[in-house]
DNA sequence: CCTTGTATTGCTCAAATTGAGCATAAGGAG
DNA sequence: CTCCTTATGCTCAATTTGAGCAATACAAGG
């Protein structure tokens, strides 16, 4: 066995926040593929983990420190590289990257370094199901999946195309899992459309290219990053990583809203939540709600050490 | 931005399987670091994808295909290499190794390529709660914990430790958790209660060291894939992938048994399983049973398409 | 100053699920 | 024919979930 040749390794970062109303993510902006996730090169020499390489070079380009980071998906593709030309690498590397996702709170503060903070339901519009099912599902979505399906060629072929969109986007009946994320940005870029599929195949596109396109494979990286944030919130504390030290009970509920891209029941949330003991009201009071003045909780840390440590309900409206 | 210098990508598979009583992890027996898993370089010339280089050279050394397959982790520790030394790399070089989860049914024949089926909980003879709790956890780990709790220096980093032995080993009431099998066994590194942390310190150790130690960082590899699958089995029904295509409910209950590492209540068990839809009669009995013969069931591939695809329940005794 | 609007907070009730158990059925071995 | 073992069916209380009503507290506007 001898050196693999041309390797190099990098690391991305999926940086989520969400400041009172929307969910964020930091992205730099480029012209030519859309924006691009902060990327740094890893080095072996310099750093024991990978997690210390990010760390480091994330409060280097942006002006913050990281607080929870998780480790997401190592993507290894071959294609993945040519949209990330402006790397000097040998044209024979493999660019691998190690994907993590990375959590701040309530970042309003402009970060250094050209990035910037975009609303993450703009590459993933048809994700954000707050105000109810995106139009842009049933009239342009859906159908698009309709049309690929019946240009499958052979009736096996064809069912199997049905199902799987049946299975992802939840349509007749069957209900939206909003964990599946992933597979849906899968089917989409699979079934060509949205902008990176034809983009990766030379394609002068034609047909409809739904959400923002981003540079490389990044849109998947973040639709991996979406999918495990959803489902972990749901069984481990995460979400007070992305609060403030004080909040109300509906900025708490917003929040999660805006990352299962559902509306929630409030009183429903707000029994489930009672019961983990995550929060203690602090006696002072948010006379700005624009209704009557709302309680401020605070995260108890120590509820970790009881419970075996769960995430919130999110009970759908 | 040059190339990364000197890194060589590796691919490592934890592969279970389970035949009828125990649970199975495919590995190479070593003498010197203990068994190691199967591992094999990736090569970016030949391999579009990590999983297609995977089963081809899982497929060419052991003598079967593999079904179910699921990245885990990618691992880059510095000081992982030194145990691996027989790999002629670079001193230079940093070894980055992509661990995988495989499943493969009830594997009884011999695999080719000088690799063995071991029970997997002789790795981790903590984890195994099947007959209760296991002695080893009361008469040993736990004093010997104790021991590295009241050995810290400062009575916070004393707390701390006792905190985390806390919630880790669900010492005091407060429940096992049968997922946190990686974290228990983080701790036992940092604690100095496996063999590989003093090897890995270059210490000769005293001291007692629990479970058989594996080569590398593979015992790590192997708790992670173990947790990965005992939270899995819930929500996705991956345990069909580890059993035949005829099986009796109670020969499923010892598999869901042996991976979550506690017995099950058994009419609970069938009562949810029911609900999923997942299994059928076929009609046929299996007499060799002991007692009242048993239907023998089949896995229901089409209920994939219906539910929101959960896993199966696994309700205490 | 009273009304209206908005948001918070407390409480209720039926439906569904879970935890724990008892009872019966069907084979083999002595 | 009886006992032993395992399979399978059924019950019942406790808890959790889904869905909704009612009262409270402040702000703004006539």
């Amino acid at each position: 066995m001898s050196q693999t040749p041309g390797i190099v390794v990098g690391l991305n970062a999926v940086i989520f926040s969400i400041n009172e109303a929307s969910p964020h993510l930091l992205v730099l902006p480029h012209e030519a593929d859309g924006a691009a996730l902060p990327f740094g090169p890893f080095d072996p020499l310099r750093h024991r983990t990978f997690e210390i390489g990010l760390r480091e070079w994330v409060s280097q380009q942006a002006n913050f420190q990281l607080g929870f980071v998780e480790q997401l998906y190592t993507f290894g593709d071959r294609g993945r590289e040519a949209p990330l030309a402006d790397l000097p690498a040998p044209s024979e590397a493999r660019i691998i990257s190690v994907g993590y996702l990375a959590l701040t709170p309530d970042a309003t503060e402009r970060p250094a370094g050209g990035g910037v903070w975009r609303d993450w339901y703009r590459f993933f519009p048809w994700e954000d199901w707050r105000g109810g099912k995106p139009t842009l599902l049933s009239d342009h979505i859906e159908p698009a999946l309709q049309r690929w399906i019946d240009e499958a060629e052979g009736a096996g072929h064809r069912e199997a195309r049905r199902d799987r969109a049946r299975i992802t986007f939840g349509i007749e009946g069957r209900g939206w899992n909003e964990e599946r994320c992933l597979d849906r940005y899968e089917l989409l870029y699979g079934a060509g459309l949205v902008a990176e599929a034809a983009r990766d195949r030379g394609d002068l596109a034609e047909g409809p290219h739904f959400g923002e396109a981003m540079a490389s494979d990044h849109r998947r990286v973040v639709a991996t990053a979406l999918s495990r944030i959803r489902a972990k919130i749901k069984y481990r504390p995460v979400i007070f990583d992305l609060m403030p030290d004080r909040f109300t009970l509906s900025h708490l509920q917003r929040a999660a809203e805006a990352i299962v891209g559902y509306s929630l029941h409030k009183q429903n949330f707000r029994r489930a939540l009672d019961r983990t003991g995550f929060v203690v009201g602090t006696g002072k009071m948010d006379a700005a709600t624009g209704g009557r003045p709302a309680e401020l909780f605070t995260f108890r840390r120590e509820a970790l050490k009881e419970g075996p440590a769960s995430g919130i309900a999110t009970p759908r409206l």
